[in-house]
Formats: structure tokens, sequence, C-alpha cells
DNA sequence: CGCAACCTGTCAGCGACTGACATCTTTGTC
DNA sequence: GACAAAGATGTCAGTCGCTGACAGGTTGCG
């Protein structure tokens, strides 16, 4: 908040134009983006240091973690927008469709998007797969994902059937459709992006799916 | 190996009991973790550094690093045995068990532990909730578990239906199983122990369990 | 113009972790 | 019991990720 000479508040809201800082700080971020990308590329992540990053960049260490969390946050990133698409994508289904086949539909815009460019996932997920801490990291992701996930799962399985004071239906079946895409990117992954995600995704899904024994 | 003077060659057999020696080892890594698992208690597992730990264990920093790979390994060597202890499990279930049921038996060993000594459990899942670090450890070890059940689950659910190369049926059964396991977990330790452990596992289980729906 | 907000680099420091070296004890063998 | 290999330990120095504090420059806006 900012007070003006007259005494006057002038709050910013969210729905201001971005601004040129803004923008140029967004380039900045995209960049260093891109050239860590291309680093991890090159000589894998835990062999690239920040320094090497800021320097590719032209900047100092300092401000690269001024851009940046953390080392891991530039590949990181890259997962977060995913969560909120994947939620987008499950209110729009119909509130006809059961929430296992919700989700599987909903895990469809991953699915595109991955045919679309299947080099650039294949990238991301050797990457990620590279360091134990990124591994670490892409799980913590997908806790994120299931955060917001289970309450429109939730809503989607009704009323508990009895007491049930914490009800971990909603949280299970999430988990459960998240790992089972866990297992269909890891199988997708290995093949080298051979096999068909699409037939990945709906064989896990379907080995786990109420009815399949 | 060993030469000898005259030529032969003596070869250690891993058969071989304990050995001074080796025990002595074990006793200063319990030692190591119990100072640890004090120190987390009282004060947080970020707060408390290593050399506090090797100090009031009377070593030095360096030391410490040549009981444990790093310092998260001090707590979460505690899961590592517990995979071992699932997979004994799950081989003890009769064949005729589908896999779904088998694994929830499996499960029981962490129920019943629990159960004989809630506090224990309890400041474990709490300890190894409190840095992202350890968080991310914890699911390390879980994708351990993952491993060593699959190919288990693999032997209950039989050939694949069809041609399926890369069978994902075993991976996303064992992943969703664990996953619910989790949940149930999280659950567990967000009622202080108050929920029934066994009840959740059960209600998270059932609500993805094949004709749950 | 002038001021405040923002961005920058530099320096210093912490904590996790590692390699190398020297020292001392234990262990197995002759 | 002497001897050599193997193991354990401490110290030192160094890397890497990450952070706080300070000083100076640039930019946006009234």
């Amino acid at each position: 908040m900012h007070v003006t000479s007259d005494g006057s508040y002038s709050v910013r809201v969210s729905v201001r134009k971005p601004g040129l800082r803004e923008r140029t700080r967004q380039a900045v971020r995209d960049q260093l983006m891109a050239v860590a990308w291309e680093l991890f590329v090159q000589q894998g992540y835990d062999a690239t240091t920040v320094d090497e990053i800021a320097e590719a960049a032209g900047m100092s260490q300092r401000s690269f973690f001024r851009y940046f969390g953390s080392k891991e946050d530039v590949v990181l990133v890259k997962f977060e927008a995913v969560g909120a698409l994947l939620a987008a994508a499950l209110v729009e289904r119909p509130v006809t469709e059961d929430a296992w086949t919700a989700l599987r539909r909903a895990f469809d815009v991953i699915v595109l998007a991955t045919e679309r460019d299947p080099r650039y996932g294949l990238a991301l997920l050797r990457i990620t797969g590279q360091s134990p801490t990124l591994r670490a990291g892409r799980l913590e992701q997908q806790i994120r994902w299931q955060e917001l996930l289970t309450p429109l799962v939730a809503e989607r399985l009704g009323a508990p059937p009895a007491d049930a004071d914490p009800d971990v239906r909603p949280a299970a079946v999430t988990a459960a459709a998240l790992a089972c895409l866990n297992i269909a990117n890891v199988a997708w992954m290995d093949s080298d992006g051979t096999e068909p995600l699409d037939r990945l995704v709906d064989d896990a899904m379907r080995s786990v799916q109420p009815g399949a024994f």
C-alpha cells in the first residue's frame, strides 16, 4: 500500500497491467531457466553449479537466488503450473462422471501436452530423475497437486457413508490416481517415449480401478 | 582378498560371525541415532547441526559422516527395515488372496507396531514432517518399498491380459496401495494418534479398492 | 527534478559434505 | 609375540548451496 501526498491510499490490486518492471523480471527468470536447462542437459544437474548458471546468464550467484529460492526450483517451477491445469481440467468434467474416471480424463491435459512435444517431457523426466534432491522435489510437487485436487474429488464422492470423522477417502483416491499417473510416466520414460503414454495411463488406472478384480 | 606369503589366497566370505569390530560399529551407530533423536525432539531437525550431534556423541563431525551418509540418514534408516518387513509379510499371505487384500494385510505389520508404541510412531512422523528434506526422504524410502513389493504383487496378478510389453499393473497397484497407507498415516498423525490407524488404513484402501464404486 | 522502490554486486559467514593425510588400534597370520 | 594389513579417528582444507548486510546504481512516478 502506498500513501500519496494528499493522504489517500492507492492499493495495488493484482489486476494491474504487468508493468515494465515485472515484465523484465519475468524475462530474466525465463532466461535463467533456459540457461540452466541447457547446462543441465549438457553436463547433468549435479555437475552444474549455481555459479555456472549465474555466470552463463551474466549475473552474480547472489542475484540468481533473488530469482529462485533454490537450485532445484529452476527446474521444479515447470511443474507448478501443471497442478492448476489439472484442477481446472477436473472441475470441467461432467458431474455425472465418477471420481476415478474424471481424474483419468483430467490427466489428459498432461498426456496431450506430452504427445505434442515428447522430447521436452522426456528431457524433463530425465533431468528430474537424476538427482535424489530433484526426485524428491518432484514428489513434493505431487503432494501439492494432491492437496489441490482432493477437495474437488471430495465433492464427487459425496458425504461419507457413516460417522468417519476424518474422511480419508478423497485423499486416498486422489493419491492413488496420482500414483498411477506417476507409474505411467516412469514407464513411458523407460520406453524412451516409445509406448503411447495414453495407453500406459489407461493400463495403470484400470488395474486399480474399481471393478478390475 | 588377501595374498599370503605362500601365494595362496584367502577370500573372506560374508558368512562370518559378527566380530567385535562390526558390533562396536553398530553400537556406535545406535548411540548416534539415539543422541540425534533426542536432539531432534528437543530442538527440531533443522535447528540441530551435525556438529552438535557429533559432539554430543563424543566424536568429530567427520566421524559422524563415516557412520551415516547424510544428516537425514540418521532418521531415515528407521524406515529402511520396514520395507523388508513389509515384503516378508506379503510373501506370507496365502496365494488365494488377491493382491489388494494381501497388501492390506501386509500393512498390518506397520499398524500393529504403531499400536504397540504409538508415541514413537507419532514422534517419527512429526520429525520427518518438519523439514522438506526429510519429507522428501521419506517419500524416497517409499519408492524403495515399492520396488521391493512390486515383483511380489506381479506374481499375484498373473500374466498380463494381452500384449502389454511393459506391464504397469503391478507397479500401479503397489504404488496405489502405498499411497493409501501414506494417507492413512498422515490422517492418523493429524488426529494425534486418536483415530485407530487400523480403521484409517481400511477406509483409505476400501475407497480405492476394486468394487468400491 | 527528486524521491522512493527496486535491482545489483561484494563480502562475509553458516552448514552439509568430501578428500587427503597422519596417527593409533585391532585383527589375522606366521 | 612380532608384523603387516585393515579399520577407525581427528584435523585441515576446500566445495557447494544458501543467507544477511551493506553500498551503490537504475528506474518509475508524482
